[in-house]
DNA sequence: TAGATATATAGCTAATTAGCAATATGCCTG
DNA sequence: CAGGCATATTGCTAATTAGCTATATATCTA
């Protein structure tokens, strides 16, 4: 629940629902099948790389994101299997 | 969000689903038609009473819960209404 | 191999949150 | 109407969170 508590971090998984529509082209890792680069998300959040990498480190520890890495990348995506189980359990315990 | 990102708050929501479960009776107040005193929330979340009251409001201020004052007394219960908007809103955006 | 680039970590500050004791407020009841 | 009781508020401290700069790490490319 603490990781869905801040605003940016909800953003970037609303974001990630349709990478391709709010991020531009990589020429590396293809936006749906492999993710989003980090630094496209800082620029996107408007928040230095530093701030941005520990806003997906605490998405990616709580299971709601995976990480790829390619070459000197790292590139973001749902996890959509670990979401649809939160939302479940919130359902039942909420 | 940040009113459920808190384990005490979650206890609370969880018990007051089931009031007659997990109080003792009270004097004044149904468990189930008026809601759970403040001071039995206190004493069993253990925590002082002006912690708990701080609690309290955040969830109803979340409008997650509705209070009822009777005599002296405050009485919580769930908003059953908002928090299965909340929850619609929650599959539907994340 | 040297520079360039993306990411991660360290170290710091400011803001927010959670907790308490003390006290004020509101409402009964004898 | 005075004392008592539940609640709310105030004022404080400690812990957590969010942000930054600076720097370390890792990987690629010329």
């Amino acid at each position: 629940m603490r990781a869905l508590a801040n605003d940016k971090r909800l953003a970037i998984l609303g974001w990630l629902r349709d990478p391709v529509a709010n991020f531009p082209p990589q020429v590396d890792g293809d936006l749906m099948k492999d993710g989003v680069c980090g630094l496209l998300i800082a620029v996107k959040l408007g928040v230095s790389q530093p701030t941005a990498s520990e806003h997906l480190k605490i998405l990616t520890q709580a299971g709601m994101l995976r990480t790829k890495r390619i070459k000197q990348w790292t590139f973001y995506k749902r996890d959509e299997t670990a979401l649809a189980a939160f939302k479940a359990a919130l359902l039942r315990e909420l």
